[in-house]
RNA sequence: GGAGGGAUGGCGGAGCGGCCAAACGCACCAGACUGUAAAUCUGACGCCCGAAAGGGCUACGUAGGUUCGAAUCCUACUCCCUCCA
């Protein structure tokens, strides 16, 4: 049966930055023969953010329509590491670290790909045996000038700042994958198109069917500014708990709604352009499309359940700014002589009932120091039941403590 | 192998003997406004003591030295960069 317009379209369109060669993809899809997907991971991370969520729905899309998924897990790389005389070093990940990364890494993987239309490949399969007679050959299959090629390369290479020469391999081992697995088609950001198509070159040379290169966009993170990255600290992860996942939605640049609806969401592209013009005429607010938005986003990786909760969280505790329903409690207990013994995670603490707020609030373990917990109070951003605190924090059984926007704790005495 | 330049707080980047816990910008945090958007404003932004004024301790690549006093001067070391060969 041959596959819609509409669903053809959908796939090599809808969150696509390009496709080579996409008519050839096409032809390739409507023959219907199931295609093997490459993927590759590098396991000195193993969080995965909503950045890479948009490559990892095109494979679910795909799957969906009988293709099979194969994803390389770099261990033999990263038990290498990686000398780029960048500043940021990657370090050598002992064995146990990739294990345990990828371990990780697949849980979360699988909250979005089909486990069982995927194959997992350890790369050190065939690099674990390789010999130096192999890597000279598969360096003889390119030149320094098509290395480069590559923009990173050739500017590096015109400014006179280094360029390790393993950083030249490393294309070419990613290539060799691809000859290993056989890819039909691989996946990576806009800025993967040099390795993606080392590949198919190297695939050429010996003597394979070339792999199609599908590169999808680079989403902004939560600043709206830079792409998402861990190091950036403007993500969203897909194993971050429902509240933390909704609550950052909720807090993102409304200029970056469309693309996330588009990127990260099956929502029809018809509704996303009615929702684009109801706030460019002020008919919406665009908070209520953050709103589905991340409530759209929340069930992809949790449930409905955990986001229709995570809403009710947002409303109660923002919108309302009521305390959350479940708070973390933290026991204490009067010593008498006007002291107070607090049991926190790190231990006991003891502080006097009538020492000053920020003291108290640096016991509660609040305030990672008391200078900082004398800048909260005195900046007005601790509150006990509600009410602003300035000098004494008046302690009793239940109160409820908040810090800032976001920190509330319990107090529970404890009798015993 | 030779000549020169540089290493400052989360980042960028001033300072070049005391007024420097270190200008300024960004990021982060808090408050106001608000839709946990943007923009804007205010404050804070090493740690400890103190209600505060203030004091103390750490910190300007590493280790020593000069000086009443060093991020600033000297010596050695480590690392980075540029140019020449």
């Amino acid at each position: 049966m041959p596959l819609s317009e509409e669903t053809l379209n959908m796939v090599t369109q809808r969150g696509v930055a390009e496709i080579i060669d996409e008519n050839e993809f096409r032809r390739l899809l409507q023959k219907g023969d199931p295609l093997r997907l490459k993927m590759g991971f590098d396991p000195s991370s193993r969080d995965i953010h909503l950045g890479h969520v948009v490559g990892l729905r095109k494979l679910r899309q795909l799957q969906n329509l009988g293709h099979q998924v194969v994803l390389i897990v770099g261990d033999w790389t990263a038990q290498i590491g990686d000398p780029s005389g960048q500043s940021v070093t990657r370090p050598v990940l002992t064995h146990e670290d990739v294990i345990a990364n990828a371990e990780t890494y697949l849980r979360q993987f699988f909250k979005v790909v089909d486990e069982s239309r995927t194959e997992v490949i350890w790369q050190s399969e065939w690099y674990g045996k390789f010999t130096l007679t192999d890597v000279v050959k598969l360096t003889g299959s390119f030149t320094v000038a098509q290395m480069l090629a590559r923009d990173d390369f050739r500017k590096r290479f015109e400014q006179n700042r280094p360029i390790a020469i393993t950083e030249l391999l490393y294309p070419l081992l990613q290539a060799y994958d691809s000859v290993m697995v056989k890819a039909d088609v691989e996946f990576g950001g806009t800025d993967q198109k040099f390795n993606l198509l080392m590949g198919r070159e190297l695939q050429e040379l010996r003597g394979q069917r070339p792999q199609q290169c599908f590169m999808v966009p680079i989403l902004e993170g939560t600043d709206g500014v830079q792409k998402m990255s861990k190091s950036l600290g403007n993500y969203i992860g897909v194993d971050e708990a429902p509240q933390e996942q909704y609550g950052k939605v909720l807090s993102l640049p409304d200029n970056l709604i469309d693309s996330y609806f588009t990127l990260l969401t099956d929502t029809p592209l018809a509704d996303i352009q009615a929702m684009g013009e109801a706030m460019a005429s002020g008919a919406v607010n665009p908070m209520e499309y953050k709103k589905r938005l991340a409530r759209e986003i929340v069930e992809q990786f949790w449930s409905a359940d955990g986001a229709q909760a995570a809403q009710e969280h947002f409303e109660r505790t923002v919108q309302r700014r009521e305390a959350p329903e479940d708070i973390p409690t933290l026991r204490y207990a009067s010593t008498g002589k006007g002291a107070l013994t607090v049991f926190g995670d790190g231990g006991e603490s003891q502080v006097a009932s009538a020492a000053p707020a920020a003291d108290v609030i640096h016991a509660l373990g609040l305030a990672s120091s008391k200078a900082e917990a004398k800048r909260l109070v005195s900046q007005g951003a601790v509150e006990v039941d509600g009410v602003r605190v300035t000098d004494t924090l008046p302690i009793h059984d239940g109160a409820v403590v908040k810090v800032g926007k976001r920190k509330f704790v319990r107090l529970v005495e404890d009798k015993g």
